[in-house]
RNA sequence: GGAUCGGUAGUUCAGUUGGUUAGAAUGCCGCCCUGUCACGGCGGAGGUCGCGGGUUCGAGUCCCGUCCGGUCCGCCA
């Protein structure tokens, strides 16, 4: 037997008893005679004594880190005790011992806060999947997995396997691409997502599917993306949207409770795609705080409906000149100095933000405005932009002038930033919503042709279907593709938001032909490509498609987000780096001319 | 496709207006130490300063190119 514990599990309750442990040398503490290594396993790591007078082969097989080492010996009561850790009450007096295996000095310290780079740990991921951390993200991917799957089979949703090599269809993300050695010249794709084959699924009468799947995209990287990544994927028959949201609400809930032990009560807030542009500038507001975007201008073209009250003609330039003019209120800011105001216009402008500068208003507690442009602004009307804004004595109102979306976006990067600076952005708190209606489509300056901005299967709200129907999709002007009836349509689509990150999204799906086949036309394919694209869903749909919908969670992302990391490769195992690489493996490599040829692929 | 930061000992980093023999911490090796748990003490080894070119009497330092890595924009139906 190489063992009867692990290291994890030994306390007082087993003081006296004769064990066996296997396990990785942590650390080797050498006082003359008397020898302490800390022995670390998957569950934990225990104190290991050996005495020379009982040990004699340690002097002829000395330890090394890393070591794989057994020993058998008596569980004793620590005279000094360790709170540290779990097993700090005891510790194994070894009577025998045997080198399992030597290991080569690791290139970085195997610990929590280790001397590693990324990477160097990408590089000897084996030995960073050792560290206790590491282990930990991949246990919480681990009970997420499972806690799906336990809640989706108790609603009766199969799991079912969809292909790998597919057909590549460039609408959407690029494509990664297989040679067909059997079929010279031809290329599977991998795929994005199983999205055609989920619904062909339910065509086919399996009504509840689900699959935690690997998709591949073959884009450009970030911390939160990678080119191969997990979706948590799901479709129902004879839903409504209604249906969908419920079920994956408590979806949600249930991975909380199981993974975290954190109950969310009470129904997730919902909001449209517009009131989310509007009060956040984001389609994936971050909830946990307020700090709302107020328009002090005149209204929006895109959210007419959001118009606040207009400061008019103010004489100060800046706005007046700017098509948009935004403002939050820092809660308890007014105190701001004139070198962290000036820091924060500096901030503002930074390229990824790109504004040309930043107004404010100091709201002092005695009453008083203080403001960047006082030259235009006298007291009260300080005081009704204050009121306007909604701000509170003692606030700091931040103001962004300029284009309509840049200035949304930039606004809604600083209001992100105030939250972090405030500490609102708490990462124990979880406050996910649900942002309904999004529009159908998406203008496309590249092609000048409207795109899907979910998938080219979800549904048209019924309301607006006609207006789909009615319309040529053609757009005459491309500077007033506003004005066009398809900018306003809207989809049965919705994303489900956690802590300003989408963490899923879905729609209720198209299921009869001729409406497929609409919105096919009206991003720009003629009906042969339609057909020679997506035929089999065309023709499935002849064939009795029941009205169906689903949606797809970013397991991932899901996994970093409830572990309160920003970066989703803590919890992979194998991930690949920023250009796509995987260092350990060093792919994508080269391969053979002999391959090549067999795969009739020329290189340049 | 673009912007930006970085690359110096096994590792994490410092290195002044260009100036003699490139430092620290940690790790590693040796010796000492019977209660440590970031053990401690003494000693030692360890560097093509990413690579190539240029400027200069002289380059880790300045310039050009290139490779690698991080972050961001574009992109990600």
């Amino acid at each position: 037997m190489l063992r009867t514990h692990t290291c994890g599990e030994l306390s007082l309750t087993q003081a006296g008893q004769e064990v066996i442990l296997s396990g990785w040398v942590q650390t080797i503490r050498k006082f003359g005679a008397i020898t302490f290594v800390d022995l670390r396993d998957r569950y934990g790591i225990t104190q290991l004594v050996f005495n020379e007078s009982l040990n004699p082969q340690l002097d002829e097989q000395p330890l090394g880190r890393e070591y794989v080492l057994q020993a058998e010996g008596t569980v004793l009561e620590r005279t000094n005790k360790n709170p540290n850790i779990p097993t700090g009450d005891i510790e194994v007096a070894v009577k025998q011992f045997r080198i399992l295996n030597k290991s080569a000095v690791p290139p970085f310290t195997i610990q929590d806060d280790t001397d590693g780079g990324d990477d160097l740990r990408m590089k000897y991921r084996y030995l960073d999947l050792r560290r206790p951390q590491v282990r930990r993200n991949l246990e919480l991917r681990y009970h997420i997995n499972r806690a799906t799957r336990e809640f989706l089979h108790k609603e009766g949703f199969m799991d079912l396997e969809t292909p790998f090599l597919i057909k590549s269809t460039p609408e959407g993300a690029r494509d990664f691409v297989v040679p067909s050695r059997m079929n010279p010249g031809q290329f599977y794709a991998l795929p994005q997502s199983p999205q055609t084959f989920k619904q062909l699924l339910m065509v086919s009468g399996y009504d509840r599917y689900f699959q935690i799947v690997k998709c591949f995209r073959d884009e450009d990287l970030r911390a939160d993306r990678q080119p191969e990544f997990t979706q948590i994927d799901c479709e129902m028959s004879f839903v409504e949207q209604e249906d969908i949201l419920r079920t994956f609400e408590a979806l949600t809930k249930h991975i909380f409770k199981q993974a975290l032990d954190v109950t969310i009560t009470g129904a997730f807030p919902r909001m449209t795609f517009d009131e989310a542009m509007w009060q956040y500038g984001n389609d994936k507001p971050d909830i946990r705080f307020g700090m709302k975007l107020t328009n002090l201008k005149t209204p929006s073209s895109v959210y007419p409906e959001f118009r606040t009250s207009s400061l008019g003609v103010t004489g100060f330039g800046v706005f007046d000149d700017a098509e948009t003019v935004l403002a939050i209120a820092a809660p308890g800011l007014a105190d701001y100095t004139r070198k962290q105001t000036d820091e924060l216009t500096e901030w503002v402008k930074r390229p990824q933000i790109g504004m040309k500068g930043l107004a404010y208003v100091k709201c002092n507690t005695d009453g008083t405005y203080k403001s960047s442009f006082d030259k235009f602004f006298d007291e009260p009307k300080l005081k009704a932009l204050a009121a306007a804004v909604g701000a509170s004595s003692g606030d700091l109102i931040l103001i962004l002038a300029g284009a309509e979306e840049r200035t949304r976006k930039a606004m809604s990067e600083l209001r992100l930033e105030m939250g972090n600076r405030l500490g609102l952005r708490k990462k124990d708190e979880f406050r996910p919503l649900w942002v309904l209606d999004f529009p159908l489509f998406e203008y496309s300056e590249e092609d000048n042709r409207w795109v899907a901005r979910h998938h080219p299967f979800t549904s048209p709200k019924p309301s607006d279907i006609a207006t789909m129907i009615d319309n040529d999709p053609a757009i005459a002007d491309p500077a007033r593709y506003l004005q066009h009836p398809y900018a306003s349509v809207k989809a049965n689509a919705y994303d489900l938001v956690l802590n300003g990150t989408e963490i899923g999204g879905g729609s209720i799906r198209i299921y009869q032909r001729d409406l497929q086949e609409k919105m096919f036309a009206a991003l720009g394919m003629t009906p042969e490509e339609a057909r020679h694209k997506f035929g089999f869903l065309l023709g499935a749909f002849e064939y009795g498609a029941p009205p169906h919908g689903g949606i797809a969670l970013g397991f991932d992302r899901l996994c970093s987000l409830l572990g309160g990391s920003e970066s989703i490769r803590d919890f992979i195992a194998f991930p690949k780096n920023n250009s796509g690489r995987d260092v350990m493996l060093d792919a994508p490599s080269s391969i053979d001319q002999k391959q090549l040829d067999e795969l009739a692929i020329a290189t340049k």
